[in-house]
DNA sequence: TGACGGTTCAAACACTTGTTTTATACAGGC
DNA sequence: GCCTGTATAAAACAAGTGTTTGAACCGTCA
């Protein structure tokens, strides 16, 4: 499995083009494997989820994750990949909120694109499949999960240190800026990671998740606020 | 495994009592695979450690599970009830800041609780392995995730709601006050459950942890009290 | 002493799971 | 036509896993 080598000797190059069928009708069997395990390995992680799952979903034989993506974990970190990918419009989004936006409106910007967004939409969608991914990386370490982290939840907290420290008009150490990122992004992070703490399992109304937004926005401004002094 | 009934046939009538040959120098089996059982446990997660594992840790043989505890499933959840036990004492103490405290310092006692332990503690020590198993279950729910948040989470929110509403002076909404405790909640919790993502990962000073704890705290009074207005 | 009963052990069983193999189908180049 | 390379299918393989079995061990007590 994850962290050990293919066992006997692994298909080095893989099957260089052609899919010379799927010109025709159907999704290339590739493709639909590829979609069966995003939505399962999000479902359920890594470990969870067995090739014969995958491929009973995609309509495959099961000899298909080995031929065409070597094996179980390639398969995965391409998953984890292409969910990489997808999420770059989800993020240039939450850390972008206009040219001459203040300090407090990105925040609060950003705020909303976490913890206030249409579970329905597009976006939101495919920012959840990372999101599941994530949250089975944290009990359940593979190599793969490092990269999550460093490509996907870094930046943000690096863009949300500029953010603290615009509201502390540079006049604190990295230290409080630190703790301070740490308070906002728990804030926005655990009610996604663990739903069943809170009671949040149910979908809110719009209304509710603009009234959640705007507490996490206040709550949060009035945290860094007093930290200034 | 979990979910399922055992197999064939379970030994309904769990040995009884004797453990003749314990009674001698050395600990009885059934408590061998029970600790071995619960550190694996904690470390891994119910579906990524096997009976082998348990018993291998426990010198104990692979049987010893099926015929003390029934299944793994059922060793998992003693393992589990005992942890819920031993925690009892923890969450006393938090959730106790003195007859006469007030809401600031029951905040303070109860962050100081989650976040300012001494790791090494036997108190911190025998918390962490509860949510060690928590955060497992946060991605691979078994049916006894349920009464780990009913029994150990639960009572927890409602004393900080409690707190939260003596802050506020009792003139904030319910979902307000549901909010707040969310707010401080998260911010007790996230950097526990998920460390790599904070590189929290290295062990802090007591010094730092003090400083951390303070933060939280100071943070969390202001975000309060800025709802109250 | 010898039957009894709780306990331990090595081995086996039944099943799952990742992977490999072997065979077949099919399109394109010779 | 044949040959080659790609793709799929069915079956088999090897390792791992939870569980069961049947014998052996060892105190206890009639």
């Amino acid at each position: 499995m994850i962290g050990h080598a293919a066992r006997r000797r692994s298909p080095e190059r893989a099957p260089t083009r052609g899919a010379v069928r799927a010109a025709r009708g159907d999704v290339a069997t590739r493709n639909r494997v590829l979609g069966a395990a995003t939505r399962l390995f999000a479902e359920r992680g890594f470990r969870r989820v067995t090739v014969r799952d995958i491929c009973d979903a995609a309509s495959a034989n099961v000899a298909s994750v080995n031929y065409h993506f070597g094996d179980k974990e390639r398969l995965y970190r391409e998953v984890v990949e292409s969910a990489l990918e997808a999420l770059r419009g989800f993020a240039d989004q939450a850390m972008n909120a206009g040219p001459d936006a203040s300090a407090e409106q990105k925040l609060e910007h950003y705020v909303r694109a976490h913890l206030g967004r249409d579970p329905n939409s597009a976006t939101a969608r495919r920012a959840s499949v990372l999101r599941e991914l994530f949250r089975h990386e944290l009990s359940e370490p593979t190599p793969v999960g490092a990269a999550m982290v460093e490509r996907a939840l870094k930046p943000r907290l690096r863009y949300l240190a500029e953010i603290v420290q615009s509201l502390l008009g540079g006049r604190a150490s990295d230290e409080t800026v630190r703790y301070c990122v740490m308070s906002i992004q728990s804030q926005c992070l655990l009610p996604v990671a663990a739903p069943v703490a809170f009671d949040m399992a149910p979908l809110r109304s719009r209304a509710e998740l603009e009234r959640l937004v705007r507490h996490v926005v206040a709550f949060s401004l009035a945290g860094v606020r007093d930290r200034m002094r």
